[in-house]
DNA sequence: CTACGACCTCCAGTGGCTGGAGGTGCAAGA
DNA sequence: TCTTGCACCTCCAGCCACTGGAGGTCGTAG
């Protein structure tokens, strides 16, 4: 049955896992992606395991992973021999950057909200704001 | 009195503002720093006011301005003619950039962890948060 | 005067894409 | 069958904010 067999092209992969074509060339360049099969023209070839990778590839991305933390999940994932406790350890791992990132980004948010208050607007050539900046 | 100029290597500078030479040289040569005096071997040669200013550039980026923004801080400053409320609108906006990437941050951070719950961790050959992530 | 570290310029690389130039494949309508 | 026109192809440059290295020069302490 021929219709097991479900094709994509390049652009209707992208739509499918919503991201732009540039950036699955990317992928296959880096090798995040395999070697993609090509028509007799040249245009690469997609299948649902394509698909699904791009899709796995995708949803890490959007919880911040590098590609360098996929590439080694992508391993563990296509060795099949993955243990849960590897991949909780880099699941914390990168749980860590993240909580770290945020304690930065609070500061920095505690810290423009304090200079924020002290400033009232206006036209008066002087700002508080600025005299913490410089002169801190 | 000479000991009212005070003056600076670029390593001296780099040292009293906490970051590397070439940054510095590349401030420059980015506009953000302006050309710095020069002995006449042609080392760099520095200030209490250029001091000050890579200061507030740092602090600034700190606070996670970008380089843009900063630009257009130093801008205001330089001009001497800011007033409360421009330096309060640059504020502001940036305040919304760092809330924003903090919203982001903070859902990672419960996905990662609702997925770090769900995996027991071991050498069980199989984990939820692949799962998960291969099949949402 | 010599040694040595700090300085100089210029260039390439980082991460994760994004966009453009210039050319070709493919499918649908006339 | 031919043409149109979009989607595809490759290759290369650019984004941000630095960072590091190669290969050479300056300045100062001993």
């Amino acid at each position: 049955m021929k219709n097991s067999v479900v094709e994509f092209t390049i652009g209707e992969l992208a739509g499918e896992a919503d991201c732009k074509v540039q950036t699955i060339r990317f992928y296959e360049q880096i090798g995040i992606l395999p070697n993609a099969q090509r028509t007799d023209g040249g245009h690469r070839v997609y299948g649902r395991e394509d698909l699904r990778r791009l899709h796995f590839v995708r949803r890490c991305r959007g919880l911040g992973f590098s590609l360098d933390q996929i590439r080694v999940l992508l391993t563990l994932v296509d060795g099949g021999a993955y243990t849960c406790g590897e991949v909780l350890a880099l699941t914390l791992e990168h749980l860590a950057e993240i909580q770290a990132k945020l304690a930065d980004l609070k500061r920095m948010e505690q810290a423009l909200e304090d200079m924020a208050a002290q400033c009232k607007g206006g036209t008066i050539p002087a700002c508080p704001v600025i005299d913490v900046l410089l002169d801190a």
